[in-house]
DNA sequence: AAAACAATTCGACAATTAACGAATCGTAGG
DNA sequence: CCTACGATTCGTTAATTGTCGAATTGTTTT
């Protein structure tokens, strides 16, 4: 009961769901989502937390950046309820318009990085999927 | 983005999903899910107001009580939210528990009413599944 | 070594929400 | 009619939650 309730809870926040839906693209780092969501970095952080903890989203550290990606082999119920949100959301205009924005962001991060470095990670990301623990 | 919003904000509190058990049962008046969640009416009624604003549960009326049962005919989104809450929590003991404490409920109030009343559309309740406007 | 930067943690504050009791509405029965 | 009762609405309070900025941690770059 209560591991359900992390993931409803989870799922109440709209900012939270629009993490969710922008990482069912792609994996994001933290800045990448600040962007789209235009919140403080620290919140973003709190939303993600909230996220990892109902086993939502999983993370992972390359240097500098924390890259967060839609659970994968994650329990049933975890995974039902992405399919759930995924389905119900995809053609919403709020979702729509992030996909837009977010394509853009990904862009300027790639020549930019995330604010003036560029990273190889970060352009690496387009090509393959699997990650490196160190560039 | 908002209806979405309205199911799992509504499903983000233990006693509204559990209320939403006890309904998968069968249909229960306020006083019954009062009684189970031990609560007081008003802030039952309030959690069922917001469980029917999602449109997770509907209402009848039936000469004092109001009976509150699951959305029936409800939207796709609606419908697949029910049945993932369903099929992940019969398991729990917080529903096994409700459940049983539910049948004594149930039982009682078939024979003394909501508190000292008889009502046919009680006892009747356990044969049809059609409701009556009046008795 | 120092500076720059991404991310997290922490503390404070504002907004939201769950809970209650009192008052109100509607129905049923004396 | 009037009383009893189930349910809802309303106003209040307590708890929770979302947000931010400041301070901190860890990593990369100069």
């Amino acid at each position: 009961m209560q591991n359900f309730l992390l993931i409803t809870k989870a799922l109440s926040d709209e900012n939270r769901v629009r993490v969710l839906m922008a990482l069912s693209t792609r994996e994001l780092c933290v800045c990448q989502i600040t962007e789209l969501l235009n919140l403080a970095p620290s919140t973003v952080s709190k939303h993600m937390s909230i996220l990892k903890q109902a086993r939502l989203a999983e993370s992972e550290k390359s240097g500098k950046w924390v890259y967060y990606r839609l659970a994968d082999r994650a329990p049933k119920v975890v995974q039902e309820a992405i399919d759930w949100v995924k389905k119900n959301l995809v053609t919403t205009t709020t979702i729509k318009n992030d996909a837009k924005k977010l394509k853009l962001i990904i862009k300027k991060h790639t020549v930019e990085g995330c604010k003036k470095q560029t990273s190889a990670r970060v352009v690496r990301s387009k090509i393959e999927v699997g990650h490196v623990s160190a560039i």
